[in-house]
RNA sequence: GGUCUUGUGGUGUAGUGGUUAACAUGUCUCCCUGUCACGGAGAAGAUCGCGGGUUCGAUCCCCGUCAAGACCGCCA
């Protein structure tokens, strides 16, 4: 037996008790005749003192080494308000050295000095650290809490292969070649969709699982190579159902981990709205900020960027955003710049001082227009407003950008605070130009919505889908639909996707014969976990709250992987490295 | 694939066309009986990412390269 008790939990009641313990040497702090060490492990630390012949014994410690100590716990001469266990202290009576350590490259402490580069590096320093700990008890907490709801509510959790069939949409897929089969590939799944789909038909109902998914996609702050998703699939449910229940799991979720009972049913919102309100089809709703429509506003204008603009059926909107007309040249120019990476060719920047606008665009506004403006935005002094004049995208795009950069900018995002929101009926389809043809917007799977069938054949882009996006401070934290469990509108959705009946039979083959035999209607969605934890526990990177993550770019600076292997594994492999 | 930013003792930063390369923290030694970011005194520790160029002289300017980060593309 190595501890009697965890040092984060000795209090007042614990004194006289002969204790032992184990843990890490936090910090050392020698007053000559007197050494205090903090003894860390996963619970916190408690103080132990040193004294008299255990003084040399106490010289020799050194930070990180593991030890185990014996003693007994009594009341501090000088209390410590700041720990839970600053009340009482363990004057040892014996120690040992388990393990010694090197001196480490980076402070174990919540505030560390590393870089994380760094910190990736020693990720098991890194972990020390108490608050990436917390993070980690947090991220099981919340896993422990979505699975103990789903098993209440009747779900059976099923393991799917991650070894499986590649599949053309979505994104680039991770290959793993079959030694076996020379030339084959396995592909590590982007999600269970399929299997999950299958499920259903064989009849189980409610199905869920913690799954690990893969997408060979560059990475972001809010995007890993490997990631989990809580997976759920249910049959017989309505849309409206299976909103519910997640809503019902995501309040058990943030009672339990946050202790915060959030409003239920959650706000709904169509993409549409979304898109039209927010320039986002996962929009922050913590602050205003919204897009408006000055098409109207403009339709006669003379100057020639709206002009064009409307010429070409581009729209022209903008946000407004108060006590911002202090912003200099050099403020605007910035946020020009930022405009233009996400597409815009210019922007119209006009500051409302004294009851008129000031900008180099304002020369080209009519009086009437003015009038129109003021009275259309409520405008107030020091107001800036910032217009775009684009193609639909590019104007959310932008502006969608701007509001929330303003927003940060402007400290209007209150830490602690979870606005979450449905977003429904996205569009089935989305127009790829490069490839000429529409592209599932969420999967070739998806529902159309009934009432929208008939414009599958004159106006696809208009079909509206039984597809939902659960959505958090501007994080769309899941996703799902009902999905098609008609065989002749499954082929037909391939056909408008442009897909060869050979392409069908090889890609889907299996799949599309199981619907033959009985398919239930079903649905489901599937929850980022990892994002769920990132926001949750209020860190800027997912990467905060995955144990060993990827970089970005896309390598593990612990392990080096990935990298090269022997000529023997791949010729076992029937595989050669080309350049 | 692209844009931008960064690279200086173990760690995190400062700085300069000619320096003994600065600061904090960490490390080591000595002193200290109530510390808890302990305090005091001292010491060690850096080919300024790598290669090339400009220059009498480069850590500094230029080019290339490598590495890291943020974002765009991409992520059904």
């Amino acid at each position: 037996m190595y501890r009697t008790i965890y040092n984060g939990e000795l209090r007042i009641s614990d004194i006289n008790k002969e204790v032992e313990l184990v843990g890490w040497v936090a910090k050392k702090r020698n007053l000559g005749s007197l050494t205090f060490i903090d003894l860390r492990d996963r619970t916190g630390i408690c103080q132990i003192v040193f004294k008299e012949n255990d003084l040399e014994f106490a010289s020799k410690l050194r930070n990180e080494y593991v030890i185990h100590v014996f003693g007994k716990v009594i009341e501090r001469e000088s209390k410590n308000k700041n720990l839970p266990t600053g009340d009482v202290e363990v004057l040892v009576s014996k120690c040992e050295v388990i393990t010694t350590s090197e001196t480490t490259p980076l402070i174990i402490a919540d505030e560390t000095d590393a870089l994380e580069d760094t910190r990736l590096k020693y990720r098991y320093l890194d972990l020390r650290r108490p608050i990436m700990q917390k993070k980690l008890f947090e991220r099981a907490k919340i896993t422990k809490t979505m699975r103990n709801f789903l098993d209440d509510e009747g779900f059976i959790e099923v393991e799917t292969p991650v070894l499986g069939k590649s599949t053309p949409e979505g994104a680039r897929d991770y290959l793993v070649p079959s030694r076996v089969h020379p030339g084959e590939f396995y592909a590590l799944p982007q999600s269970p969709q399929l299997f999950k789909q299958l499920l259903m038909i064989a009849g189980f109902e409610k199905y869920y699982q913690v799954a690990r998914c893969f997408r060979d996609e560059d990475l972001r702050a809010d995007r890993q190579l490997d990631f989990t998703q809580v997976d759920i699939e249910t049959s017989f449910m309505s849309e409206q159902e299976i909103r519910r229940m997640t809503e019902k799991m995501l309040y058990k979720v943030m009672k339990e981990v946050k202790g915060i009972e959030i409003k239920i049913p959650f706000n709904e919102m169509t993409w549409q709205e979304a898109m039209d309100r927010f320039g986002s089809d996962k929009p922050d709703v913590r602050f205003g900020y919204e897009l408006n429509d000055l098409s109207d506003i403009f339709k006669n204008s003379e100057f020639k960027v709206f002009k064009e603009c409307l010429i070409n059926n581009g729209l022209i909107k903008g946000i407004v955003i108060d006590n911002q007309a202090s912003m200099s040249r050099k403020d605007i120019d910035k946020v020009t710049e930022l405009a233009k990476k996400y597409g815009a060719k210019g922007l119209v920047v006009l500051k409302f001082i004294n009851n008129n606008f000031e900008g180099s665009a304002a020369k080209f506004i009519s009086e009437l227009e003015k009038e129109a403006l003021v009275n259309k935005l409520n405008l107030k002094e020091q107001d800036v407003l910032f217009i775009v004049s684009d193609k639909f995208n590019v104007v959310s795009d932008v502006l969608g950008f701007l509001r929330c950069y303003f927003a940060k900018e402007k400290g209007l995002i209150k830490p602690n605070t979870f606005a979450f929101l449905w977003v429904i009926d996205f569009p089935l389809l989305e127009w790829n130009d490069e490839d000429n043809r529409y592209y599932a917007k969420h999967h070739p799977f998806t529902l159309p919505k009934m009432e929208d069938l008939p414009l599958l054949d004159t106006d696809p882009g208009k079909v509206r889908a039984s597809a939902y996006d659960v959505v958090l401070n501007g994080y769309e934290l899941g996703g799902g639909s009902l999905r098609i469990y008609d065989p002749k509108l499954q082929e037909k959705m391939f056909e408008v996707l442009g897909f060869s009946e050979q392409q069908i039979k090889d890609n889907f083959g299996f799949f599309v014969d199981a619907f033959k035999y009985g398919t239930p209607p079903h649905g489901g969605l599937a929850l980022g976990l990892d994002r769920v934890a990132m926001i949750l526990t209020g860190s800027d990177s997912l990467r905060d709250v995955i144990a060993f993550p990827k970089n970005a770019s896309a390598k593990c600076p612990m392990s080096d992987a990935p990298s090269k292997v022997s000529d023997k594994q791949l010729k076992e492999l029937h595989i050669k490295i080309t350049d």
